[in-house]
DNA sequence: ATGGTTGCATCGCAA
């Protein structure tokens, strides 16, 4: 079957081109990130069309996570135990259902903005809270993975100059060491195991994309029973281009 | 000329 990830930047501008490549790219489950809709306002219509059911998990403009699945959507939750709130809000921000015997969380990790900023400190929080969390659901043999737009460059070589990067977020240590926390609580980093270098984002601004100035911040966890059964991994490149692109693209796993 | 975007609850904010 194959599992795909993909931060959309806003799926009603997009869903067309979503449901196309879902069908031409023969997905069994998507994973949406930065969705950005109310529950009210998801464009169902063209996913039920495609044969997915959707759980989706959007209260404003800002954020938004969803699941599209063809291969049974169950025992949906749309927050993880313990995840921190913004303000007096948790955020929509992850979403988990069992989809085909595997547990599946689609996770949009906060952006953090900048070193000194409230964001920051709720970034490195808000992953504690996860790797704690996924400790647990791991802890059982359960297939489990964690899908998403991390928004850290784990590597040096996962921007296009780590020099722009001097004191920015993303590349951290605090940031890192939070990412690969994710290793001690039983889970392995797939999407490197198969490709050692490839970029996931690129910015809309300053012709980041024909400049091919990317940096490489999605990625999928996977519990060790299910990083076993990890065949091929796709990063799709091609997605970035025509028009109407998100600056993200999708990472497919096909998993045995 | 050293910039050049996109999406949203759109004229301000977030990425």
């Amino acid at each position: 079957m194959r599992i795909a990830s993909w931060n959309v930047n806003s799926i009603r501008a997009r869903a067309e081109r979503v449901v196309a490549w879902l069908e031409r790219t023969d997905v069994d489950v998507l994973l949406l990130q930065e969705t950005k809709t109310k529950d009210e306002a998801f464009p169902h219509l063209p996913f039920e069309a495609a044969g997915y059911e959707v759980a989706h998990h959007g209260v404003n403009q800002w954020n938004g996570v969803g699941i599209c699945s063809r291969v049974g959507l169950d025992a949906v939750e749309r927050s993880f135990e313990g995840q921190p709130q913004w303000k007096e809000h948790v955020e929509a921000r992850a979403i988990g259902a069992t989809c085909a015997g595997i547990r599946l969380w689609s996770v949009y990790v906060p952006n953090g903005r900048t070193l000194e900023d409230p964001h920051y400190a709720y970034k490195l929080e808000w992953l504690d809270a996860l790797r704690g969390a996924a400790t647990t659901w791991a802890a059982g043999g359960t297939p489990v993975g964690l899908l998403g737009d991390w928004n850290v460059a784990p590597q040096d070589e996962d921007v296009w100059d780590i020099e722009v990067f001097d004191g920015a977020t993303h590349v951290s240590t605090a940031e890192r060491q939070a990412f690969a926390a994710f290793a001690s609580a039983g889970y392995r980093e797939v999407t490197r195991e198969h490709i050692a270098q490839a970029y996931t984002y690129w910015d809309y601004q300053r012709l980041r994309f024909p400049k091919n100035e990317g940096m490489r911040i999605d990625f999928a966890w996977a519990s060790v029973p299910l990083a076993d059964r990890v065949r091929v991994v796709t990063i799709d490149r091609d997605e970035r281009k025509g028009k109407g692109p998100s600056d993200h693209v999708p990472v497919v796993l096909e998993v045995e």
